[in-house]
DNA sequence: GTTATTGCAAACAATTTGCATATAA
DNA sequence: TTATATGCAAATTGTTTGCAATAAC
């Protein structure tokens, strides 16, 4: 199941999220609450604002508006990624600081799947070199089908 | 300038999407012949729909929905590559078949540059092998800034 | 009490679709 | 002639915004 790390990571991230808030000014309204909470349990590989708005519904929490404005607060604030997929839509995932990933689709089912690769990441760090480019950041997406377990 | 390259490129795409048009019984109405040859000319590097309607608008040629439809039309047809943006805009270029490139995206003018690495492709095929994926097709995008003039 | 948070509904913008008309083959 | 191409306007859909009410600190 992508998503399923060490345990404790989960919590990790809402304690560093929750401090982050802490230090900002910025208040911990009860929708706030629940969508770190969510974020917390769900938000380790790409989620749509509309998948998230519909959680909160079906618990009695949030509204369109809110959620959108508490995404974009969090991707400002760096706890989260947001990322726009082939449909145009904004999807997003927590981010952990130094710690960049890139995502395999699959081209049958359309999950998305999340993974890192350190002989990739200096690939991409040569080209940038090679063609002039300070790099900042970057995002690969690769789509194909699975024909083997996922490496580890 | 980016889309600058050898001489008769730009025919050549005319010609094979041309012909590759004729042979679907597909017709050539005036808005497709505008936009081919708008395409021919600056379909380089991604073009927003939005562009490309208001640049045949000006010509007093073309309508929303005809664009929209011949350039999904296209896309369909593997004449043009789609891509999405992180502003969530489809953005178009002419496809070659066989001839993948990358982009380019200068984080001061949001200029966006094809570019081609060989070692790169390698490096991302052998990612997708040892991750037991099938590879079909890939985006990478690169943000950053020029600091050196691009490789030719 | 002051100021940020929330919800509702309206506003927006890109894209898609229905349908009547024009036109290429 | 007959199926495709086109334009117009309306519909969809994801996202944003204005504003009054609410609640955190």
């Amino acid at each position: 199941m992508a998503g399923t790390r060490e345990p404790g990571e989960r919590d990790r991230w809402l304690d560093w999220a929750q401090g982050r808030l802490a230090r900002t000014g910025l208040r911990a309204g009860a929708v706030r609450v629940a969508l770190l909470e969510l974020l917390a349990r769900d938000g380790d590989c790409l989620i749509s604002a509309q998948q998230i708005v519909a959680r909160l519904a079906a618990r009695g929490v949030g509204s369109q508006a809110s959620v959108y404005r508490l995404l974009d607060q969090f991707v400002v604030l760096g706890l989260l990624r947001r990322v726009v997929g082939r449909d145009g839509l904004a999807r997003y995932e927590k981010a952990h600081p130094g710690h960049s990933h890139y995502h395999l689709v699959d081209a049958r089912t359309g999950a998305v799947e999340p993974f890192t690769d350190a002989r990739l990441e200096a690939a991409i760090a040569g080209a940038a070199e090679r063609h002039g480019f300070q790099l900042d950041r970057y995002d690969v997406v690769l789509h194909g089908v699975r024909v083997r377990g996922g490496a580890a």
